[in-house]
DNA sequence: CTCGGTATCGCAACATGTTGCATCTGCAGT
DNA sequence: ACTGCAGATGCAACATGTTGCGATACCGAG
């Protein structure tokens, strides 16, 4: 039964994830309903980071009634089905990332505003999870990290000047 | 001519912090107004960490005629002076930390709210300040770190569930 | 297929900052 | 003391979320 009149092209492991999210919702007595289906559709077609007021404005482009405060509660409920983690960018504003992505952290430079991605097994990152762990026996959460500073480029030229 | 002529109680290391703060303001050819007196008044009697809006509620409490942007404004300049730092606590909001204190990062339990300074002596801090430095050339700005995670009580609840 | 409970929605008000602009004022120079 | 002007202020509008509440509609049971 392999492909039984699938329409569009069928990517199993990407479109999997999304098409079981109706019946996660259900199995918690959460509904599914017109609302979330548009956001969920926006970020099934979103990669890596947005904030929230641009997801915002992706469901205002499928639908122009398209409230915030029920994206940012969409939000809520699809963070605690894992389907999405939030953290808070440098300037204090909310940043998602659609999962599965792989969890990191993010390097920002108050110079030139650049960001960089920092993996979780970059040893750096990995050796101070654990010795924040072993020295105060707090678990770090990677993806919701920002460390803010100066870059390599902008250091550089802030000793010219 | 020790103490000629000084009103109340003289505390030097702190007191003289704050009277400098006209003259290295005019030095920039910038000005002394006396809504950043209030602001400065209000700072010099705060301990450790302030949110923006806290402190423009306890401005207000000195001078009703307030305004927040004034405020903001003044602090960024102050910012620059090195008065003040902010950073951005977990749930985004700004932070602020009047000077001097010892640089200091934070842990914030994202599970009981619970919140814990990191010195910047800390070994895990400087090893990781490092680190990243030496691997990604980034110099990390410490006091504008917060680490969001499982405290090691909430750790050891959660093992429990 | 209808019904009822309750999760969700839409909306309005609020919280916390930020920004543009016309007006005002601190203060350096005379 | 007076004056000019760049730096500050006040105000209003906006940006990004959050929250309370009454109305709506999803969906499991009968």
């Amino acid at each position: 039964m392999r492909a039984t009149g699938s329409p569009s092209e069928w990517r199993p492991e990407v479109d999997r994830q999304w098409a079981g999210i109706p019946d996660r919702l259900r199995a918690r007595g959460l509904r599914w309903t017109p609302q979330r289906r548009i956001l969920v559709e926006v970020l099934s077609g979103t990669d890596g980071h947005v904030t929230g007021a641009e997801l915002v404005e992706r469901c205002k482009a499928l639908d122009p009634d398209t409230i915030p405060s029920t994206v940012y509660r969409t939000l809520d409920v699809l963070e605690d089905l894992g389907v999405v983690r939030h953290s808070h960018g440098a300037d204090g504003r909310e940043e998602f990332h659609v999962l599965p992505v792989e969890e990191h952290a993010h390097l920002y430079c108050r110079v030139c505003s650049g960001s960089w991605e920092l993996g979780a097994d970059d040893p750096v990152v990995a050796a101070a999870v654990v010795a924040v762990r072993d020295g105060h026996g707090f678990a770090i959460d990677v993806p919701h990290l920002t460390l803010t500073g100066v870059c390599a480029a902008c250091r550089a030229k802030e000793v010219d000047a």
